[in-house]
DNA sequence: GCCAACGTTGGC
DNA sequence: GCCAACGTTGGC
């Protein structure tokens, strides 16, 4: 078992909007760096993920996912219509992954960005280091646990 | 809307 | 394989 945050911009896809697809969930489609693919791929089911709110005000951790299913070709990538799109990526060839998540829980606080730079215990996530922008990283299981301390969700 | 920081691209 | 130019991210 191992724990995540990805990033997603509220004004295009919130936690409200994976709580409301229910148990189907929802593909995590769009990511176009090869790091943050690269992480994705070393997910498995049942991996928490944090949720972080980007691009609003004020930037935070809303609550928990858990990946649904493992990395597979992301289809927005060969559809021309699509905002994704990478005429590089086609079904015989993807080049971009995604995974499936599904709501866990909204926390009772949300942990905001400047709460978090305050910790000290999360000095060392990489979404706190100057200048990421990494839209999939790693959480150890400490920092993951003190999120939701700091979110009020009970044990 | 600004702009610093970063990843990617492509000319050489 | 270097590196300047460019596009994007994301906090403010």
């Amino acid at each position: 078992m191992h724990y995540w945050l990805m990033k997603t911009e509220p004004d295009v896809f919130s936690l409200d909007d994976l709580k409301a697809r229910g148990a189907r969930g929802e593909c995590w489609n769009g990511v176009r760096n090869y790091q943050a693919r690269n992480y994705m791929r070393q997910m498995q089911v049942g991996d928490g993920v944090l949720c972080y709110h980007s691009n609003c005000a004020p930037p935070g951790v809303a609550g928990v996912m858990r990946v649904s299913r493992v990395a597979y070709a992301d289809p927005t990538a060969w559809d021309a219509a699509s905002p994704y799109a990478d005429p590089r990526s086609t079904p015989a060839k993807p080049l971009w992954d995604m995974v499936d998540v599904v709501w866990v829980e909204t926390f009772p606080r949300y942990v905001n960005l400047d709460t978090l730079r305050g910790e000290a215990a999360l000095a060392g996530m990489q979404i706190l280091q100057r200048g990421n922008r990494l839209s999939v990283t790693p959480v150890s299981d400490a920092q993951f646990r003190h999120i939701r301390a700091l979110g009020g969700t009970r044990a």
